[in-house]
DNA sequence: AATGAATGAGGGTTCATTCAT
DNA sequence: GATGAATGAACCCTCATTCAT
């Protein structure tokens, strides 16, 4: 069992694979909505009824696209800040790696986060991050200084700030790093908006 | 002379009123993209003919209604803080206002903002806001003490949180007053999230 | 009893006119089919329910335009070939005069018989025209010679001609006068295409 | 190889002849202008979407069904007057396949040039039918006797008179053969239509 | 596993016609 | 008589999905 992977599984695997990358640049390009079945197994070069044997519907498949990148970015942040990362230090590290990872997938975070995505997909994706933040915090509350805020409301807090300041950069890094960045949105979150809270020189 | 806006016009304006509400509703309900015009006219129970009468298509009509939206939320923001607000003070107030318009206009909040909009229409009223709160801070600039940081991105800043944390409110106000929801929400933007910095008793 | 048309009968005529009117400039420039009664009424300065109260439909309007040409073309015929002509004359004479009345009326000719028509429309003038070309071949013939062929047949065979040379020259006169191009028409009918029947200088 | 035009390729082209047989016959039977994509689907027994695979729109089908009738004709015409027709004797035998033809596709020479087509179908295939003839005008001009009138208006007279003949004799043959129908037609545009002229017993 | 022809519900839109004013 | 807002049937067309091959 399991001996190899049976050139048909291989080919199978592979053809999956195809549709993916397609529609990620499909979607990324013309927005989820816009982006037709056709388009994608055009774009895959396979036939529309492949789509099916592979995918729901075209729901489905961007579903998988991102709960993949979710995957991969998750694997990354777990190499990044080992196994039992000490929070106070780890946070702006971890900005660090999204942001990094942002750069380097940034038709996924179109498509999740930006005018791409549907709006479904967006709070979905937004939800995700946003629980994912919720647990961080979570992790982090001393039972005798309970947080005086609901954690999910500053994880909806943080990520609203920290998507939008991501999608800004995005578009445009603006000349800045993802080191920059990251250094930015952790000091506006962490000491406010305040122009005597703000560093003086921020590239 | 000018007694009578012609019946006619009466008449033509009442419908256009039960195209939009009906629309606000069935959007609210459904979601932009699931909502279908007929859904719209069969609500406000004209003919699907009608409807073409008043708009050019769904796009238009949810244009209107959301231009509709931000300029009672203008002319109420004008209202509270006075001609001449000082900066410093009125931007909780601003908050305030602003929070209380969305609990009065749930439905188009949640059109604008939440998973009922499109992607696209999610950005555009993102954008708009964004704009304003730009405004405010370019405002604020003295010029021996320029800001640090973009004001564009202080402002996806300052909106993307702002936006997240309403519609944390608008889906369960969690008890929370208007007033209060903006006070802690300016606390979190002024001051950051770190513990330290929260107040000790929210609501 | 018929005293003075009532300045209301006077009014509801002209709106009427003004209809005809519109209506022969609209069809003319966009075809029959592709004229939508509110280009009529917007041409004519008349609200759309006005079109109504003087026309059944569409369709009536047009019919009521064609015949008032037709009548118009009939008067004129009349007169000009006297009260008993004599045929072998006045087949050329008559000729003459449709050719002059359709130099004069370029639009209605389009509209009965061009690319503007509805294939409807095209038919009905046509089979009007045969059919006066029909009395005036069935008042010919004497009863010791009775005609080789259908009445019908041969109104239809100079009718179809009739009309193919007619458009060709509305369309572009190519520099020849009524007079002329119903010479010609007059020739091919009597005589024949071959060569050797046809005149040695046309215009 | 070859052996297949798979299958696949089989079916669609029978549905494709289907969808043409089908508009043939209801154009036929309803006018082009009152025949709906959906009239034609259900006489073919395909369904709605299934015609958009085939053709653009219904304009699109029905030129191809034209372009295919002319094709038709022209092939039967090149066959009947052989490579190299002597045109004097070749004119009469010309018409006499034309004519045979026409009765065995009367629906499509109805859907051409009755009050089927559309007045733009039915000018676009008299246009047809009209430079072929000026074509064939053209090849027997000889130099030193050239033609006292314009090709195209001779082209135009003997198209117009020939399709009304045509249509006459294909609504009701009146008991005359197509090489009866053709006969008459060749003398009346050689001859002219004077009584004199005319064959004493015409079929 | 892959194909692509066929499906058909549903979308947006137009426009001749009606009718209350 | 004139108005024009309202009607609704009918149209064309798209596209996610199915299914026979």
């Amino acid at each position: 069992m399991k001996t190899q992977p049976t050139r048909h599984e291989r080919r199978k695997l592979h053809t999956r694979r195809k549709l993916l990358d397609a529609a990620r640049q499909e979607i990324a390009r013309r927005g989820y909505e816009a982006t037709g079945v056709l388009d994608i197994t055009e774009a895959a070069d396979v036939s529309k009824g492949t789509f099916y044997l592979h995918f729901r519907d075209k729901e489905d498949l961007t579903r998988t696209l991102i709960l993949e990148g979710f995957a991969a970015l998750r694997t990354r942040l777990t190499e990044a800040l080992g196994a039992s990362p000490r929070p106070a230090d780890s946070m702006e590290e971890a900005l660090r790696v999204v942001f990094r990872h942002a750069a380097e997938n940034r038709d996924l975070f179109r498509i999740m986060l930006g005018r791409q995505a549907s709006a479904e997909l967006q709070m979905t994706a937004l939800e995700y991050f946003s629980n994912a933040v919720e647990e961080i915090i979570r992790g982090q509350i001393v039972p005798d200084r309970p947080l005086p805020l609901p954690p999910d409301l500053l994880a909806r807090f943080i990520t609203g700030a920290g998507v939008q300041v991501g999608l800004w950069w995005i578009e445009d890094d603006h000349g800045l790093s993802p080191e920059a960045i990251a250094a930015i949105l952790y000091r506006l979150l962490t000491r406010g908006v305040l122009p005597d809270s703000l560093p003086v020189s921020p590239a």
